[in-house]
DNA sequence: AAGGCGGGGAT
DNA sequence: ATCCCAGCCTT
């Protein structure tokens, strides 16, 4: 790969990059946090999530102090939950050992939980200066394109050439802003989903796949495999005045998040009547809600569900079941989007 | 090397 | 419906 498209990008990048909360503040815990939030999460939906994360735990031995279910709930509905247990470990690390700061440089990193290759690049380049690669979906589809590259993107061992190939171009005196420019084309020019905006492209020139108009057989991904379906039963269980939850397992998917009891299987009226009788609470009325569905990446929750209203949850004698009060759930207890069709009868009165 | 892990916007 | 996003960790 030549270096000679770098001015072209670069002019381009200072032309017409966005304005983003983390750019231009010369802090690298602002740097950290925007690229872990950042990681398989769209600028649009991070930009919000930023803002009161920083707010609320502005430097990193507030993120190391933090209490959990404080941490989860500030990142309640972004996904990917062990990004945010992960960056409290890795900045708890760094209050024992760097004195409560980033360490600057790419090898003590990406040892830090959280910190992989592509993240520790970015954060060494854009926060330190340091000329180091930073590759991530949006560079691949600008790499393969330009160079007409048929590997699977998806094989480490084109993650490390294409490091290995931008080792020995970045250029040392603007190491982040090449790496931000990268990222940038990829996002808003060499777009994924249909035709890259070619005729606005600062590096056409030097774009195989654009030369030859082969852009959208590129990056090439193995297949993943087809997502599970399940089908479960969701309860919507409420007393006058709360409603029942329950904490998920600490490990797994949304591992330590709350949720409304639910089970595996669609359960008819008389079972789910039977599930609440034994919690040891006596059902008075129930009602069956509309089904919904929510997609993760690996599973694909089909949901029926039963609002029933008991006489009172104190009576509650099931292992683990809270009593989420209907104002004050909302503050507590971070929630998923997959509860999202339910999780609002939760602050409904019952008629 | 393969699979788990969220959620949402664009096509 | 399908893709894929400023990926990383565990097995």
């Amino acid at each position: 790969m030549t270096d000679e498209f770098i001015q072209p990008l670069l002019g381009w990048y200072d032309e017409n990059k966005r304005i983003l909360p983390w750019r231009d503040q010369h802090n690298a815990y602002y740097t950290w946090v925007s690229e872990i939030m950042l990681q398989q999460t769209r600028v649009e939906a991070v930009k919000p999530y930023f803002e009161r994360f920083i707010r609320e735990l502005p430097d990193i031995p507030a993120l190391a102090a933090c209490p959990q279910e404080k941490l989860l709930k500030l990142w309640e509905g972004l996904g990917y939950y062990s990004r945010v247990r992960n960056m409290q470990l890795a900045a708890q690390e760094m209050v024992e050992k760097y004195n409560g700061k980033l360490p600057e440089n790419f090898s003590l990193l990406i040892s830090l939980k959280g910190i992989g290759s592509y993240t520790a690049g970015a954060i060494a380049s854009i926060a330190y200066g340091i000329p180091v690669p930073a590759v991530d979906g949006n560079v691949f589809r600008v790499v393969t394109r330009m160079t007409e590259d048929s590997e699977d993107i998806t094989k480490p061992a084109f993650r490390k050439k294409t490091e290995k190939a931008l080792q020995e171009i970045i250029p040392v005196d603007r190491p982040g802003d090449f790496n931000q420019a990268m990222m940038e084309l990829g996002a808003v020019v060499c777009v994924p989903n249909g035709q890259p905006k070619c005729l606005i492209c600062p590096v056409r020139d030097y774009c195989l796949a654009g030369l030859h108009g082969t852009m959208e057989k590129y990056p090439v991904k193995a297949p993943k495999k087809p997502r599970v379906i399940e089908e479960r039963t969701v309860l919507v269980i409420q007393d006058g005045n709360c409603t029942a939850i329950r904490k998920r397992p600490s490990k797994g998917l949304l591992a330590g998040l709350y949720e409304l009891p639910n089970t595996e299987g669609y359960l008819s009226r008389e079972e789910a009547l039977d599930y609440v009788k034994d919690l040891g609470t006596e059902p008075l009325y129930i009602e069956e809600l509309p089904d919904a569905k929510h997609i993760f990446s690996h599973i694909e929750w089909r949901m029926k569900a039963y609002l029933i209203r008991v006489s009172s949850l104190e009576q509650t004698h099931a292992p683990g079941i809270l009593f989420a009060d209907k104002k004050e759930s909302e503050r507590n207890y971070a929630i998923p989007s997959a509860f999202g069709a339910y999780a609002k009868y939760m602050k409904e009165e019952i008629q």
